[in-house]
RNA sequence: GCGGGCGUGGCGGAAUUGGUAGACGCAAGGGACUUAAAAUCCCUCGGCCUAUGGCUGUGCGGGUUCGAGUCCCGCCGCCCGCACCA
């Protein structure tokens, strides 16, 4: 039986508390008594020894030790980072956290990785920037601060310094001299610069735009605030409200965006992929279609875009969006389409309301010509499916071939003129009923078109539309859009940076001047009411315009928090300036060489701080324009769940398990009740299998932590938290610790030369010494942690296994294993490491030192062992010199005593040898 | 619906990118030490068989190859992202 941490915490002594030199020395005099045959003294020296292990006072103190090297490495300063150093750089990067109170274990895991890449780029000898700080603006602060009656500005630092105090503990590598909060004054004032030195260039703008509204806590909401249809907190039907709000441009650098992500070669294939659909490039035409008769919109013409100009002789209708202005011009005199529009927009685009909405339409009564099939008309439709935001918001429909226009059309009674015949498909019985069909085919019922594959007919029909003139512009254009639309930053929140323009009645909206800013959040606010505090402020929207003097009004908007974290980056390489970048200093260090976080932020931030560095690139701040040269996106950190009769979910710090023959239990604490055990999720609040990184660095030590946090599960991987797992890791930092104590009495001083020579089992150590640095350096570049820690394993092993030394060739090959693994180990596990170098009689800082030279020659063989296959299936093993040639080799495996037995006097078709590789004997 | 990924022991996962499948860890079983427990150390551990050997085995079925977990074709299953995008 085992308990989980917080209930062994009460049940048992914890290990740390002793020192080791006194067990030390019980070890020795019980060592000697033991040889003393006599019962009595044995059954004594056995109580006392029992008594030592009880104190469990061998065991390394990772409490202490860990404590202890924090300090040495604080006061050394070894972490804080200068700008002006000749190494050549290297910036890695973990997405920064939010400060919600606690650290979790995706934090852990996240930043253990941050920080192996950090020290074992700085052994490789690189100047490395390895910065931390907060992303301290949103809403939980205000939540927070409407619930406990807090100020959202000490309830963000508090947690901040909780945060930091857990974070030191881990013992991580990092620069807090460059730490800061986006919350901080100095960091949203040069936020607020770069705000008007955008709107200077024309990156920013202002726009009448549709947003959710909560009527209830009168405020915008995302997106994904949106529940059913609801405001996720109020529980009120959200509104569609127009209101004019501040936009980026990013649609205008769509086509840049998509073409630089093949550039990104040191991203996730994922990643890039999701931001490329997110972008959504598609080709196409836009079409004018002539109206019968003048609209009442006064317009002669209806302009759609399509993908498909291929489909247009199945074409069957039009249908324009609610939204589309046309149908507001129509609506003006027509109550019943005024009643149809309406309903549209409650509906809304939920997911739900997508899923289940049948497509409905109403028919306008207007009809347009085709544009090339002689005396056809089309109805003019109203639809519910059309987006204003795409295209042109109006469409042309083709049954045939889109499964939406095929259901509208259905319920319509709309012709299903079927115009591509798939491959052995037959013209005259080919009917489309229920399902559109949209592969590939040849055309058919479309007059100069029949007979053409789709790419053909989509070229010919747009040469053959460009060439129509109406009202003097072609017909038809060709035109690639994006799905990517403009990034809406207005946020009617206090907790935020302001937006700094002032609305004048005279000069209408007029940026801040630079030497007015900072534009700062006053402190005299309160949470009573719903809406944005600053907005009803009494005195603190009410200004002097900057340009004419007269009485005017602050925008009392926010930005979006994600406009705080698409720069941090950039402000961590001068923190304290009074500009938001060192040009010269930015492009030293920019692009993030490996920047580490959620692949949840695949699109949004990481698109964001993509636009956002061309926009400082084009204001002139930075000198290029992608921001992240190497990502990498970590799995999440997952447990098992634990439910109680009730179904009550229950924490794994409230149970213990039992185990045995293959039998799990779970049962309560308090109660000793019987609990479920669920299947394994992600670490939740709501689910409550959450574990508390601090219970386990109590427990365990960081190192421990990290170190388990890298094991096992690759990093791209999602991880399962499981205690076995811990204990595992554990052990290794003890075995280790062991290990290098009891290595220590049997190796030489430290600077004992190398022996001229080595025998062939030292060498072997030497071997595996070698190629385990060899191999733990490549997973280390490749980020390949869980290899890195298995290999680690095998050269304790191989250690363990070699033996105390008998020679003094020997006695040097294990220093310089126990110093190798020290020194791999380090970037995983520092305070352990630095422990030991100690301990291994050196005097320098492992943390600064370098990391250990490969010695090429040991990682070959002289003699190599050759499988031997007979007809691809291994039979025998060859152990043969490395540089045997061909024809040695075959002739040796040949010779093998169980290759002869399986050829059995036959000779062989054929022998295949690949040089130290395998040798296959075809019979 | 569209796009992408993944299927290897009881479990997490290795496998030099076509060359000894199961490294390393976890769990399990056995043993040593101990009055006992803990800790530690040693052994076993894909399956089957007539067991110092042999057969079989990387989701299923085929193919290419001297040789396939890896490549190709066709299925099955799971996971993720996007989604009324014309």
């Amino acid at each position: 039986m085992w308990l989980l941490p917080h209930a062994q915490k009460q049940l048992t002594i914890q290990p740390f508390h002793f020192e080791f030199p006194r067990y030390k020395a019980i070890r020795r005099l019980t060592g000697a008594l033991n040889s003393v045959d006599s019962p009595t003294i044995r059954f004594t020296t056995n109580k006392i020894r029992q008594t030592a292990i009880n104190m469990a006072s061998e065991r390394y103190n990772a409490r202490e030790a860990e404590a202890r090297w924090q300090k040495t490495w604080d006061k050394a300063e070894v972490f804080k980072t200068s700008n002006s150093d000749q190494r050549p750089k290297y910036y890695v990067l973990e997405m920064f956290p939010y400060p919600s109170g606690r650290i979790h274990m995706g934090h852990v895991r996240n930043y253990a990785m941050g920080d192996v890449v950090a020290r074992y780029r700085r052994a490789r000898g690189f100047n490395v920037l390895h910065p931390m700080g907060w992303d301290a603006f949103g809403m939980p602060a205000e939540n927070a601060a409407i619930q406990n009656n807090v100020h959202p500005s000490e309830w963000t630092y508090q947690n901040i310094a909780a945060m930091r105090d857990q974070l030191k503990i881990m013992g991580l590598s990092l620069d807090w001299s460059r730490e800061f909060a986006t919350c901080d004054v100095a960091y949203y004032k040069q936020q607020q610069k770069l705000f008007v030195d955008f709107l200077e260039a024309g990156l920013v703008y202002r726009k009448k735009s549709k947003v959710n509204w909560d009527p209830v806590d009168m405020t915008v909401l995302a997106n994904e605030q949106v529940i059913d249809g609801c405001g996720w907190r109020s529980g009120a039907p959200v509104e569609q409200r127009e209101l004019t709000q501040w936009f980026f441009n990013i649609s205008e650098h769509a086509p840049d965006l998509l073409e630089a992500l093949d550039g990104l070669d040191r991203w996730p294939e994922k990643v890039r992929l999701m931001q490329k659909n997110w972008i959504g490039r598609s080709e196409g035409l836009t079409v004018r279609f002539e109206f019968e008769t003048t609209a009442p919109d006064g317009s002669d013409t209806l302009e759609i875009f399509t993908t498909r100009p291929d489909t247009l002789f199945g074409a069957s209708f039009m249908a324009l969006s609610p939204d589309h202005p046309l149908s507001a011009a129509i609506a003006k005199t027509n109550p019943d389409l005024t009643a149809f529009i309406e309903e549209c927009r409650r509906i809304g685009t939920s997911v739900a309301a997508i899923e289940t909405a049948e497509k409905k339409g109403y028919d306008t009564g207007l009809k347009v010509k085709h544009p090339v099939n002689e005396g056809q008309t089309l109805p003019v439709y109203v639809a519910n499916f059309v987006l204003m935001d795409y295209g042109t918001g109006a469409i042309f429909g083709c049954p045939a071939h889109d499964q939406r226009d095929l259901d509208f059309a259905n319920k319509y009674a709309l012709p299903v003129t079927p115009v591509v015949l798939p491959e052995n498909g037959d013209a005259a019985s080919f009917k489309i009923d229920q399902e559109a069909y949209t592969g590939e085919g040849r055309i058919i019922n479309s007059d100069f078109l029949d007979g053409m594959s789709i790419a053909d007919a989509k070229e010919t029909i747009a040469v053959r539309l460009e060439s129509v003139q109406i009202g003097g512009s072609p017909q038809a254009e060709r035109q690639i859009n994006y799905k990517l639309r403009d990034w809406g930053i207005s946020r009617q929140r206090y907790w935020g940076c302001p937006i700094p323009v002032i609305h004048c009645e005279a000069c209408g909206t007029v940026p801040v001047p630079k030497q007015e800013l900072p534009v700062e959040l006053p402190n005299d606010i309160n949470f009573d009411k719903p809406g944005n505090p600053l907005d009803r402020h009494p005195t603190w929207k009410h200004c002097a315009c900057p340009a004419c003097g007269k009485e005017a009004t602050r925008e009392t908007d926010t930005m979006d928090t994600f406009v705080d974290s698409s720069w941090y980056f950039t402000r961590f390489t001068a923190p304290d300036l009074e500009d938001p970048t060192d040009k010269n200093v930015a492009d030293h260090w920019l692009p993030v060489d490996q920047y580490i976080g959620g692949i949840e932020h695949a699109i949004l931030h990481l698109l964001y701080s993509r636009f956002f560095t061309r926009a400082m690139q084009i204001t002139g701040h930075v000198g290029m324009k992608e921001p992240f040269k190497g990502l990498f996106t970590q799995g999440m950190v997952t447990h098992e769940t634990y439910r109680d009769a009730d179904g009550q979910w229950i924490t794994p710090a409230d149970l213990r398990i039992e185990e045995g023959s293959g039998i799990r239990q779970a049962f309560r604490l308090d109660t000793g009740a019987e609990v479920s055990i669920g299947s394994i999720e992600k670490m939740s609040k709501s689910k409550k299998n959450t574990v508390d990184p601090t219970d386990i660095i109590d427990t365990y030590g960081a190192d421990t932590a990290r170190f388990f946090m890298l094991s096992d599960s690759p990093p791209e991987r999602d991880v399962i938290w499981t205690e076995e797992g811990v204990q595992g890791a554990f052990r290794f930092v003890q075995r280790v610790w062991r290990l290098v104590d009891d290595a220590v009495e049997s190796m030489p001083p430290l600077d004992t030369p190398q022996p001229e020579t080595f025998s062939e089992n030292v060498l072997a150590l030497r071997r595996t010494t070698h190629k385990t640095l060899d191999a733990v350096s490549n997973d280390l570049e490749k980020l390949a942690f869980n290899r890195a820690v298995a290999r680690m394993y095998e050269l304790v092993n191989s250690i363990g296994k070699a033996g105390k030394p008998t020679s003094d060739d020997g006695a040097w090959a294990l220093r310089e294993a126990i110093e190798t693994l020290v020194q791999i180990m380090a970037p995983m596990m520092p305070h352990l490491a630095e422990e030991c170098w100690q301990k291994l009689g050196q005097n320098s800082l492992l943390a600064t030192s370098d990391w250990p030279q490969v010695e090429k020659d040991l990682l070959i063989e002289n003699t190599i062992i050759l499988p031997v296959q007979v007809n691809g299936k291994k039979r025998a093993e060859l152990s043969i010199a490395r540089d045997a040639t061909k024809e040695q080799v075959e002739a040796a495996a040949l010779e093998l005593e169980a290759i002869v037995r399986i050829l059995d006097g036959n000779a062989p078709r054929k022998v295949i040898v690949v040089p130290q590789r395998i040798v296959n004997v075809v019979a």
